[in-house]
Formats: C-alpha cells, sequence, structure tokens
DNA sequence: CGTATTTGACCTGCGC
DNA sequence: GCGCAGGTCAAATACG
C-alpha cells in the first residue's frame, strides 16, 4: 500500500532502516544510502514546494476574483480596503492576501518571522534596493526596491513591517513586469533536470534548497503533517 | 574584482 | 519662501 499526506506525497519514498538491516563492513553502502536518502528529501522539498507555490497562486487568484466582485469602486481610496476601515486594529484578514488597487499599484500581505528583521519578501523576481527610510507614522524602516531589469522593467516595490503586527510585511508594488519571474525561469531548468535525469540530482542548488526548507519551517501546516509522518515512521520501526 | 547593500545627501511635492 | 516628509541618488562598504 502506497501511503499519501494531503500533498499527495508518497512518505514511503524514504527507505526505512532496521538495527539488524547491515553487515560489519557497511559502513561505504550506509554512506551511500544515507546519500540517497539526502537526494530523494531534496527531491520531495522541491516537489513540496511546487504545490505550495501552485497553490498559494490558486488561492490569490481566487481571492482577486472575489476582491472584484464584492467591491464598489466609489467607496475606497486608493490604498484602502472595507476590513482596514472596519477593524483599524488588525491586519489579520490581509495575511498572504494580495490586493491589487488603483493605478497598477498592488499591496501584497506577507506573514514573516518576527525575529526576522530583514526586510526581504520573495516574490519571484530579482530586486535591488536602492533606499531605505523611516517613516513618521511607522517606526520600523521602509526599504526601497526597483526590479533588477530595471530601466526595461520600471516596476518598483516598498517593503515595510506593519505598525500593529510586526510580523507582518506590507509590500506595495508599483507597476507590472514586463517580463517572466526569474524563479519560473528557475523552476522551469530544476524541473527539467529533475524529470530529465534523476540520477543528477545532487546537482540541485543547495542554496535553493535551503531556502526551501526555511519557507517551508514557517509554515505550521507543512510541520504538522512532517510530525505526523515522522511520527508514523517511528511507530512503524517500532513494530515491525 | 564585480555585484549588491547601506546610508547620508539631495531632490521634490505639499501645506502653511 | 520655509519646513517637513517621502522618495531617489550615489559614494562607501560588504560580500562572495
Amino acid at each position: 500500500m502506497v501511503e499519501t499526506n494531503s500533498l499527495g506525497i508518497d512518505l514511503n519514498a524514504i527507505p526505512i532502516h532496521k538495527a539488524d538491516d547491515h553487515t560489519p563492513d557497511s559502513n561505504d553502502d550506509k554512506l551511500n544510502q544515507m546519500n540517497l536518502e539526502n537526494k530523494k528529501l531534496k527531491e520531495m522539498l522541491t516537489l513540496v514546494l511546487d504545490k505550495h507555490n501552485s497553490l498559494q497562486n490558486h488561492v490569490s487568484k481566487l481571492m482577486q476574483d472575489r476582491d472584484l466582485l464584492a467591491s464598489s469602486p466609489n467607496k475606497r481610496k486608493s490604498g484602502e480596503c472595507d476590513e482596514c476601515n472596519t477593524s483599524a486594529s488588525t491586519e489579520n484578514h490581509h495575511q498572504g492576501t494580495l490586493k491589487r488597487l488603483n493605478n497598477g499599484i498592488t499591496r501584497v500581505y506577507t506573514r514573516v518571522d518576527p525575529s526576522d528583521k530583514s526586510l526581504v519578501v520573495m516574490d519571484g523576481y530579482q530586486w535591488r534596493k536602492y533606499g531605505q527610510k523611516v517613516t513618521r507614522d511607522n517606526p520600523s524602516p521602509r526599504a526601497y526596491y526597483k526590479c533588477s531589469f530595471a530601466p526595461s522593467c520600471p516596476v518598483k516595490k516598498k517593503v515595510q513591517r506593519s505598525l500593529d503586527e510586526p510580523d507582518l510585511l506590507v509590500t506595495i508594488y508599483e507597476g507590472e513586469h514586463n517580463h517572466k519571474s526569474t524563479d519560473n525561469e528557475h523552476e522551469t531548468q530544476t524541473s527539467k533536470a529533475r524529470f530529465n535525469s534523476p540520477l543528477e540530482l545532487g546537482k540541485f542548488d543547495d542554496t535553493l534548497v535551503e531556502q526551501m526548507a526555511n519557507s517551508l519551517r514557517r509554515n505550521p501546516d507543512f510541520i504538522e503533517e512532517l510530525a505526523v509522518a515522522i511520527s508514523s515512521k517511528i511507530f512503524e520501526n517500532d513494530l515491525f
């Protein structure tokens, strides 16, 4: 039987080792096996991230559609929303959401680790920071970024920590990219590598995998799934 | 050594 | 015109 979780990942992909499962001189074999497991884990991680990204895009699109249907254009000033007006004390409703405002301005709310002081939002594009300022209404600095394809791409973004919730980053995008995201490009390349030559998994960019792992670590759902999967494996080992 | 980031200086728009 | 705040520039610095 193939065991899968809600993400559709085969958790039996990792071979289980029992205590009496090795010969006395099998240190090299064990090392090779661990390397193989490591590669499999990396592959799983990239798959999980793929699914996570596509789900996130889907959710964003759905929420945009819902906002467009629900919004009445004569009610709102640029940069404001109904929820903000009615519940100024919290921005929880924005978590991970995307608001497309007038004049090609888009506001995105991203939940980050509160201890992480960097004003970096991974959105698939490459940015060059060109300034940072402390604004009057918010003690946390606002970072200014230009698309690294500038001046051919005119898009800019401003990133600032929310005044009410320090673990919420508010990103304001100005303009539309006239090129594809570098993430897609990279993803396509790694996907090709993954499916065309699975034996070359060891050549995966370790930094990229590290970033994916960090991103997944911040996702409570993923941690929960992982904990369930690991504990079930531990029980399995103990019982058999 | 090339590239990205930092940060103080400068520019611009707005209200008074 | 002046002061203030937000936005941008560019030299200095850090980093791989």
